[in-house]
DNA sequence: CGGTGGACCTGCTGGC
DNA sequence: TGCCAGCAGGTCCACC
């Protein structure tokens, strides 16, 4: 489900609603999640704590916890946290419950199980074995054309392969890989060691603006995404290319062709990208 | 060795 | 209506 601009909603979200309460308990009704929930270590390191912040580093959101322990959560593709009175009864995919302060409950609800939830510390946190290898925050100064020209140097891997790579740059996934290139006028096929100092630009720029955009609409649902207070998200109506096979390029009348790329869908106008 | 394909799961949609 | 194939926003790892 989520990509950058929905895991930072939904960090926005969780932000004023978590952070003062503590966590008084835990359940976990279903610990295979991608890896096993090891439910002791939860109980043990995150109860009895109060949430200090609510941050996110790639699509990992951190729940830092009084005073050095980490909350890791990553929603995989159907992950949805939510934050409210206790419900009167669990729902299907419910898999963890973290009971809160204030007469509260954090909820992690999972149907396809792809998501992930550890506790560790702040000093293992970046060479946590999930954390370090990932690339450069997009949105950050260290994200640069000059840099994705480097990484790409010698490689014959498609572009829109390596705009999805994590250890490449962070946080975009299938939806805004697409959009991106669109934005940056380059079929997602051409190899990136044979791009030119322009066209890394273009996509650095591109990367920048749609994730930019992308989070100030809250999001992109395009089937069932919501945030932690329950809303959809609004760039579905802002997207040119992704899930559009066969409707006509704004730009210049061509028709929208899907290929598959790594065994994902790709979206581009044959006509603006090159 | 870089890079891809399949695996992990459940649910929904569309065609027959 | 029912069944089945194909598809879904992520990530890891065996294998080419």
């Amino acid at each position: 489900m989520p990509e950058l601009p929905e895991v930072e909603t939904i960090r926005r979200g969780l932000e004023p609603q978590l952070v003062g309460r503590a966590i008084t308990g835990v359940r976990v009704r279903q610990p295979r999640l991608r890896d096993v929930v090891d439910t002791r270590a939860l109980q043990r390191e995150a109860v009895d704590r109060a949430i200090t912040a609510v941050d996110r580093r790639a699509k990992y959101l951190l729940i830092r916890l009084h005073p050095d322990r980490v909350l890791i959560i990553h929603l995989g593709m159907t992950g949805r946290l939510s934050v409210g009175p206790p419900a009167q009864e669990d729902a299907t995919h419910d898999h963890l419950i973290f009971d809160l302060s204030d007469d509260l409950e954090l909820r992690y609800n999972d149907a396809r199980r792809f998501g992930m939830c550890v506790i560790t510390t702040d000093a293992d946190l970046s060479s946590h074995p999930r954390m370090q290898h990932l690339g450069p925050e997009p949105l950050l100064p260290s994200f640069t054309a000059d840099y994705l020209r480097e990484r790409a140097r010698g490689s014959r891997r498609p572009i829109k392969n390596f705009l999805m790579d994590a250890t490449v740059v962070v946080g975009v996934g299938n939806i805004y890989a697409s959009e991106c290139l669109y934005l940056a006028r380059i079929r997602p096929t051409r190899e990136v060691g044979r791009l030119r100092p322009m066209h890394w630009t273009r996509i650095c720029d591109a990367v920048r603006q749609v994730l930019q955009t992308a989070i100030e609409h809250r999001g992109t649902t395009f089937s069932d995404y919501v945030d932690s207070e329950g809303r959809e998200g609004d760039f579905q109506h802002q997207l040119l290319v992704y899930g559009r096979e066969g409707e006509v390029c704004a730009q210049d009348r061509r028709r929208i062709v899907r290929i598959v790329q790594a065994g994902r869908s790709s979206y581009y106008c044959p006509g603006c990208q090159r």
